[in-house]
DNA sequence: ACCTGAACACCGTTCAAGT
DNA sequence: ACCTGAACACCGTTCAAGT
């Protein structure tokens, strides 16, 4: 089942703006370049997984050769690096002035779902680069956390502190995302094992799916502890 | 550059109870089975790395063809799911009767060790099912967190918190550790982009090497936020 | 400067068959 | 019950060549 591409000049009836927009061959490809290339990977990403990322399709969704890609692209490595990166951009909060916890809550919370939107990011990111969106959260939260008043030898630490638990939660919740197979498969397993695993069979740790949460609450847990003083 | 396997039967010199053992075969290989399977392939990955782990050369190693480990096992997926498990058993603390924290932090430090003797399981882990040794790992974390007195409505929270900041900070341990090239690279990006990241350059936040210090910091911090009271 | 096709050295897995 | 080889439908990338 090939995925399905809308094309934004389908049926839509003419409008007069048209008539006043350059002519350029209406029918041929835009020229290959990087940009593009990490587009239409994401794409292809979102639509097939990171199994489905391949550079022959690739190439066909560009409706360019296989090798024409590698003029602009190192190779697939390339292209994983940049299309995980630029699926990281930062905005920052639509309004200004909250308390440094909630400023660090937000950023977080959005790098979390930055992350979720695009689940094959989640699996891509244990071997990649940093790229420079993810050195820029950083940098945000590095500022963030001194300002508010984090011992500087505990800053690195925090950080460091928050991202695992970040990067934990979403790798976590995008694996468990999978597939209603896995998930009834797993369900399956843990009932017909549950005499081995009692405690987290009663408090139905693997059921609960409430994600998003948890993942506030243990946020919180988190930043009490790292909270100065 | 092939890896040497150590061949036990190499020039050991003939011991009496060696004649008093069943003579079969000397030179051949044992019968193929889903436990040589799955230690050859831990070996296979130890050395070669994720994409090292191929079914040919896994067959090759095991003096077999490649569709025989079909017999043993569904497909390269579950190969990757029985070697990940395979390198997470918990053999508990040598003394007993530590105090519930100390006990937690044994566990989840061992965890961290165990996976980054293998660091290929860390970035095989976000698109892994959860095995038995896992699933063990997390009874008695949800054991050890009960008794101490969290309360019942923060176990699963807990729990959680504490899994997301050991695979995070294990999975981005193994993956920095990757090459010196990497290294050098991502060193030499950041201090050409010194003036966009101007406080986590100052802070040194990517050269930092006490990898075992920050985990241990850090998870003490969780810890003080989850602690009851 | 940018794009291409043919070719190479691989993959995982199906299938029909052997013992 | 366990193992096998041939074949299929793919891969990523090198290379020498085109414009």
């Amino acid at each position: 089942m090939a995925a399905k591409r809308s094309d934004a000049r389908g049926k839509r009836p003419q409008r007069i703006s048209e008539w006043l927009q350059p002519v350029h061959e209406p029918r041929s490809e835009p020229p290959l370049s990087r940009d593009r290339i990490v587009v239409t990977a994401v794409e292809l990403l979102d639509a097939q997984g990171v199994d489905g990322l391949t550079m022959r399709r690739l190439a066909d969704r560009l409706g360019s050769g296989v090798m024409s890609l590698y003029w602009h692209v190192d190779n697939k490595e390339d292209v994983f690096d940049l299309a995980l990166d630029s699926v990281l951009e930062y905005r920052g909060p639509q309004q200004i002035a909250q308390d440094w916890r909630g400023e660090v809550v937000h950023m977080l919370e959005d790098w979390r779902a930055s992350m979720l939107r695009h689940p094959w990011s989640a699996s891509l990111l244990p071997r990649r680069a940093l790229g420079p969106n993810i050195l820029s959260r950083l940098e945000l939260l590095s500022k963030t956390l001194s300002r508010a008043g984090v011992a500087d030898a505990d800053v690195n630490v925090a950080i460091w502190s928050l991202w695992n638990y970040v990067m934990g939660a979403t790798i976590t919740r995008a694996s468990f995302d999978l597939s209603d197979d896995d998930r009834a498969a797993a369900q399956q397993r843990l009932t017909r094992l549950s005499e081995r695993y009692p405690t987290i069979e009663r408090s139905r740790l693997l059921l609960d799916n409430d994600w998003d949460g948890a993942f506030r609450k243990g946020l919180g847990f988190l930043l009490d502890g790292l909270s100065p003083r």
